[in-house]
DNA sequence: GCCGTTTTCGGCCCGACTGTTTTCAGTCG
């Protein structure tokens, strides 16, 4: 089992207990095991007891834990709690902003047990009448619970891939299996998902339903399943998924019908007609064939929104979209001086070994006390390991970054003489997060006015599906962006994506560079740069607008030249 | 439940912010 399943049910046991109202102490035992954990580098899965509680904040009862959590996929503790605890409580304590104790509260003194029942009690001026609530609180659970309500069975893109390549694997397996795909949002590389759709050619469709009704993870929904497609749920992330039937003949038509946007496949184009009319003159044998036949080069499938796309394509102008192999770099990353899981040695190794030139290593500052944010004096220290390890690695070379949080004026939490010392500086609000739009929008913009500051980190602050990020007005951020110079990333960990893509064509449009940052807090989190690859590319970013795919040489200079200029104007 | 011992049990516990209080609890990063 992996580090991150073992600690989510750790994670969730301390939310029951609290929620049971166990001891306080007992619970942030539970949580400090948690926050430990989460920085342990190697595997959980492979250490015995013994090993198990030499980690900080492990003792005999929660090494047992571990141990049987990994044996058996849970352990008692947890089970129980669970069994008393109803779905819906589960899903209230998801809500972004509140906690065990305030649902317990709701559900002790209301009776209520899901999101529909608590959304009516919002709207009837129950909750504010509780001890502790009060208007405000009110009207902030009823957003969270829309919102939550709002998304309810979507999943992040990464999790849809990841389970369409199990899926399609296994299908492919089958007999009279001819072709499949993944079709729809999920070939369009859309950020969430919701249903996951596959696109599948048989000769033997009783096979597929018998490959579903027999899994056990699935949960087959015959009401609405039928001769054209089977629908049913994927239970461990309560993910939607439909297969779509159709023939071998009639399956590039079919892929290209379900893969496009309504707006894609139904604009007007040259002659008056759309992809709708081609598709139903012929049966096409590729993708490539359709755009022939309409006149218009090849479109790949994220870029088929129905957006800007079309533009481009009729005037042969479809930008040439950076690819993996064009970045050169990864900046923003954490490594243990902050909250990383890997040493700054192992960050920088690993990424050598991936075949990168260079790694922008950005550790927390010190207003971020809870994740170890960097002092003065430690980050001189760090600065001293630096240069260290860029004589030992070279030309492998490691840049000297901070993700310096955003105060609430707006300032950085260095002051200049600090904010010198490094190559590059992400700058990012980390807290607080609740803020109207123009106060939001004034706190990044005069961090962008900071001389210091090179890259704007996660513009808003959202986690996909979880919470929505602080509201600001992205074409003034954007705007300041090109006045100052300043880089915006896409923060490439699948839960932000943030910048959002639909705002990177207007950061491209108006000049200002993107970044692709994977925010790893562990080694492992560079493979994340391709979710922040792929929504770039929606947005038709190029490798020439990509700031990470500059080669060593000229990012060295862009940082002493931007440095030169900050100088100049303190 | 964990830790560190005065080795058998008492103390544990970042800091800012919010919204509720009327001095603090809950939540978050």
């Amino acid at each position: 089992m992996e580090n991150k399943q073992i600690i989510k049910i750790l994670k969730n046991t301390a939310k029951l207990m609290e929620l049971h109202g166990e001891n306080d102490f007992k619970v942030k035992s539970y949580q400090s095991a948690v926050s430990s954990l989460e920085r342990h580098p190697t595997s959980l899965a492979i250490m015995d007891i013994d090993e198990l509680q030499n980690i900080e904040g492990v003792g005999k009862s929660l090494a047992q834990s571990i141990y049987q959590i990994n044996e058996q996929g849970s352990f008692e503790l947890f089970d129980d709690l669970s069994a008393k605890t109803p779905e819906g409580i589960v899903e209230m304590m998801q809500l972004s902003g509140f906690g065990p104790k305030k649902i317990k509260l709701i559900w002790e003194k209301l009776g209520i047990e899901n999101l529909e029942d608590l959304l009516i009690a919002c709207k009837e001026n129950k909750i504010a009448a509780l001890k502790g609530f009060g208007d405000k609180t009110q009207v902030k659970l009823q957003e969270a619970v829309e919102y939550k309500l709002s998304w309810r069975g979507y999943i992040h893109y990464r999790e849809a891939e990841q389970l369409a390549e199990k899926i399609i694997k296994e299908l492919k397996s089958l007999e009279g299996v001819k072709e499949v795909s993944i079709t729809s949002d999920t070939r369009r590389k859309m950020e969430v998902i919701k249903p996951l759709e596959i696109l599948v050619a048989s000769e033997n469709k009783a096979k597929i339903i018998q490959y579903v009704a027999k899994n056990d993870e699935f949960d087959l929904d015959k009401k609405n399943s039928g001769p054209l497609s089977l629908k049913f749920i994927y239970k461990p992330l309560k993910a939607e998924i439909h297969l779509i039937f159709t023939t071998k003949e009639q399956f590039v038509n079919d892929l290209f019908k379900t893969t496009a946007h309504p707006k894609h496949l139904n604009a007007e184009l040259e002659k008056g007609e759309s992809f709708s009319h081609i598709l139903k003159e012929k049966q096409f044998s590729s993708e490539e064939e359709i755009y022939k036949a309409s006149g218009f080069p090849f479109i790949v499938p994220e870029l088929r929104e129905g957006l800007w796309e079309l533009n481009w394509a009729k005037e042969n102008a479809i930008p040439d979209l950076v690819e993996m192999n064009d970045l050169k770099g990864i900046l923003h990353n954490h490594s243990t001086y902050s909250d990383g899981k890997n040493s700054l040695e192992e960050m920088a190794q690993y990424c050598k070994d991936l075949g990168y030139d260079y790694l922008g290593i950005s550790d927390h500052s010190k207003t971020a006390s809870y994740a170890n944010g960097l002092q003065e004096f430690r980050v001189k220290k760090q600065h001293e390991e630096i240069d260290v390890l860029n004589e030992k690695l070279a030309p492998f070379k490691i840049f000297k970054g901070i993700e310096s949080d955003i105060l609430n004026d707006g300032s950085l939490d260095y002051a200049n003489d600090v904010l010198e010392s490094f190559d590059f500086v992400v700058a990012s609000i980390h807290s607080p997060l609740s803020m109207d739009e123009k106060t939001a929008t004034n706190r990044l913009i005069n961090a962008i006015a900071n001389p210091f500051t090179t890259i704007l980190g996660h513009p808003t602050g959202r986690l996909l599906l979880q919470r929505k990020g602080y509201p600001i007005n992205h074409k003034a951020v954007i705007d300041a962006c090109a006045e100052y110079g300043v880089v915006i990333e896409i923060n490439a960990h699948p839960w932000r994506l943030d910048l959002d893509w639909r705002y990177v064509r207007y950061a491209l449009d108006k000049g200002v560079q993107i970044s692709i940052n994977p925010d790893a807090h562990e080694t492992n989190g560079y493979h994340d740069m391709y979710y922040g690859l792929c929504v770039g590319r929606k947005a038709g970013l190029t490798a020439k607008e990509t700031f990470n795919a500059k080669s060593l040489d000229e990012i060295s200079q862009y940082f002493k030249d931007r440095k030169k200029s900050a100088l100049s104007k303190i």
